[in-house]
RNA sequence: GUGGGCGUAGUGUAGUUGGUUAACACGUCAGGUUGUGGCCCUGAAGAUCGAGGGUUCGAAUCCCUCCGCUCACCCCA
């Protein structure tokens, strides 16, 4: 019998932990320092949830959901994005009695039924915040700011933000009439590949990788042509802001992108993506998200303007090559027991050297006293005390220091321990 | 769902005109006398060569099927 982690999915091992801690803690001071509280919602919800808010005819909820049924016969879905439980949570919970705006973000798992491969993950996690209750255009640019600067802290230089406006619902079905008037005499001429897209949803292919296709698409109508009044104003203050606060960040650069549209149906205005700039890798986008102005009401709570990006954690990770973190893989103690005896003394003595916050083991009696010591060392060990018959009748013991060699011997008290453990470093 | 690459001890690798006990390094464990580690020396454990089937006197090596990993498409973080 031979189990395996399901395909698609991590372990974190320890050696993998010291780098995932740095990540989590700088998300959430970076959101801390822009005044966002952490929420955490459950890893699943009603299927409808994710349906209604996602979109039905989103790549994410027809084929890449994970859904069951409980014993109770409710549908439900592992989260396969984190905005919708939030929003669900922002509702239920009336957060729209607030005062406004409402800034949350999160750190949890994301599950997503593809086929794996570089920064791509059945189960990945993602850092993601989120803004109720404010339509302004700083609204807008104050999560990106949030976004750089959490990159920032990490170490991760040398980044594009892609920007657009895709409109409202309203104003694409108008652009989308248009788009298909002009694509439709070209179909032919797109790739077999491009052109099965085009049925499926023909926006999608504005966003294609094929250069041909682009070349096709240079003269096109673009969503961002197509803004009414209300968007457009907006849109030309998100623009001025941005291109100010841009330059507080070295080694950015923006480029606002026509053909940028998004997966899943419930953006409106404003939408964004980063990736690093000379990445090679194809799923290189490691945070996006935009604005979503009808989310909220669309299902089923009061009319509130929003926006939000997510992050994955695991890609981040991929592109810090930097190693900015302390890995604190050490243990302060060790103690040796080299007798029955001593065995107790040691027991004792570690447990109160923890309540002192000193990180303590105790080495096991059954191996010898060189693998003992070997195991000191081996772990990384600061210091060593053996505790045998000797201390315990003389009531005196060594703490050597093993960088350094150094074995001071003491008078076997809990002061004298710490005061040396500490001069030890 | 579609395509490419790859599967040999815990890890990284060697081993193909088929030929005996599958090799090396690191790691692990144990010793190098009695209570002091790292270096060094010695030894040990650890691999049904991804799985199943076939060809053959004989398969890690050739053929078929399946599985897994990985990269890319699609889509996304």
């Amino acid at each position: 019998m031979n189990f395996k982690a399901i395909r698609g999915t991590n372990d974190h091992i320890p050696e993998d932990m010291a780098a995932w801690n740095f990540v989590e803690s700088v998300a959430r001071n970076t959101a801390a320092m822009f005044g966002y509280k952490e929420i955490s919602t459950p890893i699943f919800e009603q299927t409808a949830l994710f349906k209604r808010a996602v979109g039905e005819g989103t790549d994410v909820v027809q084929k890449e959901m994970y859904n069951f049924n409980d014993l109770g016969g409710n549908e439900l879905t592992l989260r396969p994005e984190g905005t919708a439980s939030v929003c669900r949570a922002f509702i239920e919970h009336g957060m729209h009695n607030k005062p406004y705006p409402v800034r949350l973000f999160y750190i949890a798992p994301m599950f997503r039924h593809e086929r794996p491969q570089s920064g791509r993950l059945r189960q990945h996690h993602q850092f993601g915040v989120e803004i109720f209750g404010d339509k302004s255009a700083e609204t807008d640019l104050e999560i990106i700011l949030l976004g750089l600067t959490y990159l920032d802290n990490l170490g991760i230089k040398d980044l594009k933000l892609k920007v657009n406006s895709i409109g409202t619902s309203k104003t694409r079905i108008e652009f989308k009439k248009s788009f298909e008037n002009y694509m439709n005499p070209l179909v032919s001429r797109l790739s077999e590949k491009d052109q099965k897209k085009y049925q499926l949803n023909p926006i999608r292919i504005l966003d294609s990788k094929e250069s041909a296709t682009q070349d096709l698409l240079a003269d096109s109508p673009k969503p961002i042509d197509f803004l009414d009044e209300d968007s457009k104003d907006h849109w030309g203050k998100f623009v001025i802001l941005l291109e100010e606060s841009i330059k507080m960040f070295k080694g950015v650069e923006f480029e606002i992108d026509k053909g940028l549209v998004r997966g899943l149906d419930y953006y409106s205005k404003t939408v964004f993506e980063i990736q690093p700039k000379n990445s090679n890798k194809a799923q290189s986008s490691i945070l996006s998200g935009g604005r979503y102005d009808n989310l909220v009401e669309n299902i089923g709570g009061p009319d509130t303007p929003a926006a939000g990006f997510g992050s994955g954690i695991e890609r981040v990770i991929l592109n810090m090559n930097e190693k900015e973190y302390e890995d604190l893989d050490f243990t302060q103690l060790l103690i040796i027991p080299a007798s029955e005896e001593g065995l107790i003394l040691s027991i004792k003595i570690a447990q109160q050297l923890r309540n002192k916050k000193i990180s303590t083991s105790i080495c096991s009696s059954d191996r010898s006293f060189k693998a003992q010591m070997r195991y000191a060392n081996q772990i990384n060990a600061k210091n060593v005390i053996v505790l045998g018959n000797k201390e315990v009748e003389s009531n005196k013991i060594s703490i050597k220091n093993l960088s350094s060699k150094i074995e001071k011997t003491i008078d076997l008290t809990l002061e004298n321990i710490l005061s040396t453990l500490d001069s030890n470093g």
